[in-house]
DNA sequence: TCCTGACTATGACGAACGTCATAACTTCAC
DNA sequence: GTGAAGTTATGACGTTCGTCATAGTCAGGA
């Protein structure tokens, strides 16, 4: 159903995303990247590159939040939280510290089509559109770091509290590792943050009713 | 000395990165936003745009490590941390949630100049720089961390461990933050981080010597 | 067989990009 | 005043960008 060239132009953009950013990721680059047809952009995404930022957006999205829902569901906080930071270790060694998170990338760019605002406004609902998705893929990842928070017995609000601090800690030490070359940041944030989370849920543990 | 225009293209150039990301930050619009003279960028920066991003680099690297140090010095790690997110808040909610971390930026993107690769190599040696600048940064600020952390007494390793954490997760949570255009993230790892810290500073006075 | 729809190929358009060359303007020692 | 050096002004060059229009290919049902 779902055309295949039209997977590969998604994959291959949230790729190149992760790697270059959303705006040096160019439509020609992605079919050349992708080996698919230029003339297909305008067919499978009659809203150009803005859409097709968007697709890679929640692509990206899902690619993570589906291994990782299924792996905190059935071994818990602390195994989805080493899942979660060696899923973006694999990442990062793979493309030898070159790929990053599309996702992180939307959320520091500013993407604007120069080419259609004749006008001198720059179409903000645009760059909106694109912060909310972003938004919308961050708070997935910490909805499901929360609800098994919660199913362990953390309390709502440091729940959502430690949720925040795992996404958004990890998020940055992707960008520190790529920086750095080195993948020594994320072991170093890794231990900390089981740390934290150990000690929440032993918390929890002496307190059982309260 | 140094030329006020010189200085004057430096910072605009950091704020746009800031706010747009290194690609979508152009001369022309440098020159424009700070109202500065085209015809002086050549000049101040003869290597072009790659020089003007490095030096927005490591001014705005400066721009955050001098209060940071002199404030960490004179009140302590706590004190330094809630500082530093602090610093944050007040760049994202000055900009309405639209400027973030120019250091993050060049981390998470890949800036690569068309013009001057007549032959198909792109020139890898200027982006890695540019990744050794942003990785200095970074290192920088988390030195002043893990100097007060060590001085405070916390082991080295661990004093290391938390600075890299720190850094990580208020890196991270701006981008957040300018994505959900809230500053509730930023509240919400701030509070586990002081919890972290503190009970890391806890954990050192009660073995004083061991 | 032919038609119809989905998809692909290819070239063109206007705009913006980084860079460079050249000329004009300031400033100040001599 | 007169150079000279340090700046600023302005236009041009070549490239790449996103988008669009047009023509081509190729299924599968009538």
């Amino acid at each position: 159903m779902t055309s295949d060239t039209r997977a590969k132009m998604v994959a291959g953009a949230a790729d190149l995303m992760s790697r270059r950013g959303v705006t040096a990721t160019s439509m020609r680059e992605v079919v050349r990247h992708t080996g698919t047809p230029r003339g297909s952009i305008g067919h499978h995404f009659p809203r150009g590159k803005q859409q097709l930022i968007e697709d890679a957006l929640v692509f990206a999205g899902k690619q993570v939040s589906g291994p990782l829902e299924h792996l905190v569901q059935s071994r818990g906080a602390i195994a989805g939280l080493r899942a979660f930071i060696a899923l973006w270790r694999q990442t990062l060694e793979k493309s030898k510290f070159q790929a990053g998170c599309p996702v992180l990338a939307v959320a520091v760019e500013q993407y604007v089509n120069d080419a259609t605002e004749k006008d001198g406004a720059p179409d903000e609902a645009a760059q909106r559109h694109l912060l909310d998705l972003a938004d919308g893929v961050f708070a997935d990842w910490q909805r499901i770091m929360f609800t098994a928070l919660r199913r362990e017995g953390v309390a709502p609000a440091r729940a959502r509290r430690l949720a925040a601090l795992v996404i958004a800690s990890t998020e940055g030490t992707v960008a520190m590792c790529r920086a750095a070359r080195s993948a020594q940041p994320l072991d170093d944030v890794r231990q900390e943050l089981e740390l934290v989370l150990s000690s929440a849920l032993a918390k929890q543990a002496e307190v059982p009713r309260a």
